[in-house]
RNA sequence: GCCAGCGUAGCUCAAUCGGCAGAGCAACUGAUUUGUAAUCAGUAGGUUGCCAGUUCGAUUCUGGCCGCUGGCUCCA
């Protein structure tokens, strides 16, 4: 007998060699029939498996996270065996549940096409009415390899050969085998017919590697019920909805060109007015924060690159050089050189540190062109960099500010859920790093701390630190709770040893100094995009590119609205008059879509009284008010930077 | 960069087994003078992304290029 430990605390005793599933129908039959999978010593394991030694265990039910998943696992199942049946000669790849749904690699010897997706959605379905159950066999690696030979399944094989275990978990249902850890649902027949989809078709390389051939990746979405699909298909055409990519057409903000090139964006005059906006703050705010704002060129000789390192290790990035005077010349992928040769313009002393430096620098990189997406992803872009350099004794305290810098502006854009990782290096290959061991010591030390303070959730994130320092990144959430990273506040103890770099201590010797490279909205055009989608376009009246309309109800009235349009212009507010000859509902309809936060109607009423109509894009309708309390009202919400 | 899909009027989208390319909205003109999400009529708008090839004839078929989309990958 063995003794199984149950989250209550309680015990059950249970024989040797039990499944999961007999200590489940030992605590109750309801269980029994409810239990999808277990957490056992903190792996999660199929309910199959049987136990051969005490063992702490949890259950999870139909409902669970965990159950989730592995009706997920179970559904990319069910579309291997559809895909086997439709294309016998497509070999198995792999097939993971992922957050909220799974997909299968396939090789095949035609490309899928998405017009496949409803056949083998259809096969799947039949699959599971045929409800086979489902089979889990522990089998000796040479059986299995001779099994998945059989079937010439050579990617498996390739899964097989890397396999540390001493026998290998095949699952089968039907006529369909797989080398899989699991775990699984009992019954194809416990999938809901209607709570799958097949979303996307896509190329993907056999694990991940470029020089390995490229598999055929079908995705798709997995729930426990009807209900929760369409919850979270709804959910997907929200985020289409909110795409940026579509508003910033519709709403006339930014624009890119094919004979532009790709992945260069074209402010228009309405996201150029958002934009300054966007950037005036930052100014302001960078003053306030002790910061100064300096200017640097967008090219430089080849020297400053050769200095830097760029050309040694990032000459892919980098745009090709243009020859100018017999000398080359770069496009700048990044600021800091720049920044550097300020610092080096004349002898720094330690009184003179810290030196905050902050640029809207735009920089262009060659990204590969598969990458580019909308504004999120783009090769002309303007960073909101900054530099700071400092003595060692001034790092921590640095550090402390940038970050509380950073949360202060991120939430004046309404962002106020933010978490954190922690970039450190890989202890087991110190020589991959450069700087000495007590200064990255003190820098995660200071790191570390300043997070702490703030009380924020971080993750520590071992190795993952770029080879010139350790770094914090933080991520905010969105309104439909996607996470974003836009801060990233790195170390840097290559740079100022390659550029020599020193200033006179107290001591009268020379030092080097500390620098931290910070960028905090990251990239405007990419801060801009999320802007669009975390609002749908709806923004803030105090970033909003028109903040109200005038809308005359005929043009008997045009004389008084060009007034109340000149009023709100003088007060600063940005105004746009609708005088043209349609309807009034037209132009209801035309400031709606454009979700400009007031509409300012003014008929006979309104002349007699001095007073605007006002209706808000929420639809709510204020009715008749003095236009000078509206012009106040307006300006109240720009002034505070309101967030609606 | 790689795999797949796509590219038709400013926008959203039709159409052609290879035979004169069409609608709605927007624009323009005229009429209408309107009270909280689309007034009516008319006009104009296209080398069907670009360049080759096949063909009597290509928007349609083939190849190359450019761009976009979904992924993979990269993010010194």
């Amino acid at each position: 007998m063995i003794h199984i430990s149950l989250p209550d605390g309680s015990k059950k005793e249970i024989a040797r060699g039990a499944s999961l599933l007999d200590v489940a129908a030992a605590i109750g039959p309801r269980l029994a029939r409810a239990a999808v999978c277990a957490l056992v010593d903190g792996e999660l394991r199929d309910l199959r498996e049987r136990l051969d030694k005490d063992a702490s265990v949890t259950f999870y039910t139909r409902g669970s996270l965990q159950a989730l998943e592995v009706l997920r696992h179970t559904t990319t199942h069910v579309m291997a065996q559809a895909v086997k049946r439709l294309f016998p000669t497509a070999i198995l790849g792999i097939g993971p549940a992922i957050e909220n749904g799974f997909y299968y690699d396939f090789a095949t010897e035609q490309p899928l096409t998405p017009e496949d997706l409803s056949s083998i959605e259809k096969e799947m379905r039949r699959i599971v009415t045929e409800d086979h159950p489902i089979e889990r066999l522990d089998t000796a690696l040479e059986e299995t390899r001779e099994i998945l030979a059989a079937k010439d399944e050579r990617l498996k094989l390739e899964l097989l050969d890397d396999l540390e275990e001493e026998t290998a978990v095949l699952y089968t249902q039907g006529e369909f085998v797989d080398l899989c850890r699991g775990p699984h649902l009992k019954r194809t027949g416990e999938i809901k017919e209607n709570a799958f989809k097949l979303l996307s078709i896509a190329g993907a390389y056999w694990r991940g590697d470029e020089s390995r051939p490229m598999l055929q990746r079908i995705y798709g979405t997995a729930w426990e019920s009807k209900k929760d699909l369409d919850g979270h298909l709804e959910n997907l055409a929200q985020i289409e909805a909110r795409d940026h990519r579509k508003l910033i057409k519709e709403l006339d903000l930014v624009s890119f060109h094919e004979e532009g090139g790709a992945g260069l964006a074209y402010w228009h005059p309405k996201g150029g007015r958002m934009r300054v906006i966007i950037e005036d703050y930052w100014r302001k705010l960078h003053y306030e924060g002790g910061y100064e704002i300096v200017f640097t060129p967008h090219i430089g000789r080849a020297l400053l690159w050769e200095a830097s390192g760029h050309l040694d290790f990032y000459r892919e990035g980098m745009y090709a050089p243009m020859n100018v005077d017999g000398q080359d010349y770069y496009i700048k992928p990044m600021n800091c050189p720049f920044h550097i040769m300020i610092y080096k313009s004349r002898t720094r002393s330690y009184r003179d540190l810290p030196l905050r430096w902050a640029e809207l620098g735009t920089v262009y990189r060659y990204e590969r062109s598969g990458t580019l997406h909308g504004l999120l992803r783009v090769r002309g872009f303007t960073q909101d960099d900054a530099h700071i350099f400092c003595t060692p004794e001034q790092i921590e305290d640095e550090i402390s500010r940038v970050l509380d810098f950073s949360l202060n502006l991120l939430s004046g854009f309404g962002f106020t859920e933010f978490s954190v990782e922690l970039s450190v290096r890989d202890p087991k290959t110190p020589e991959k790093y450069a700087g000495e061991d007590p200064m990255w010591e003190q820098a995660e030390v200071s790191l570390v701390r300043a997070i702490e303070a703030r009380g924020l959730p971080y993750k520590r994130m071992e190795g993952e630190a770029v080879f010139y320092g350790p770094k914090i990144d933080i991520k905010i959430k969105d309104a439909l709770g996607r996470a974003w990273q836009l801060t990233t506040i790195q170390f840097d103890f290559n740079l100022p040893q390659r550029f020599d770099m020193t200033y006179i201590g107290e001591d009268g010797k020379e030092h080097r100094p500390y620098m931290v490279h910070r960028a905090l909205l990251g990239a405007i055009e990419r801060f801009y995009a999320l802007l669009v989608e975390h609002y749908a376009g709806a923004f803030p009246v105090w970033l909003a590119p028109v903040q109200a309309v005038v809308i005359p109800i005929s043009d008997r009235f045009l004389e008084y609205a060009q007034g109340v349009v000149d009023e709100l212009r003088k007060a600063g507010i940005r105004v746009e008059a609708n005088f043209s000859t349609g309807r009034m509902n037209a132009k209801i309809r035309d400031a709606q879509l454009q979700k400009i936060p007031y509409m300012l109607v003014v008929g006979g009423r309104e002349q007699e009284t001095e007073t605007v109509s006002v209706r808000l894009r929420t639809e709510e309708d204020l009715g008749a008010r003095p236009l000078a309390e509206v012009i106040a009202m307006i300006l109240e919400k720009t002034e505070a930077r309101s967030l609606i």
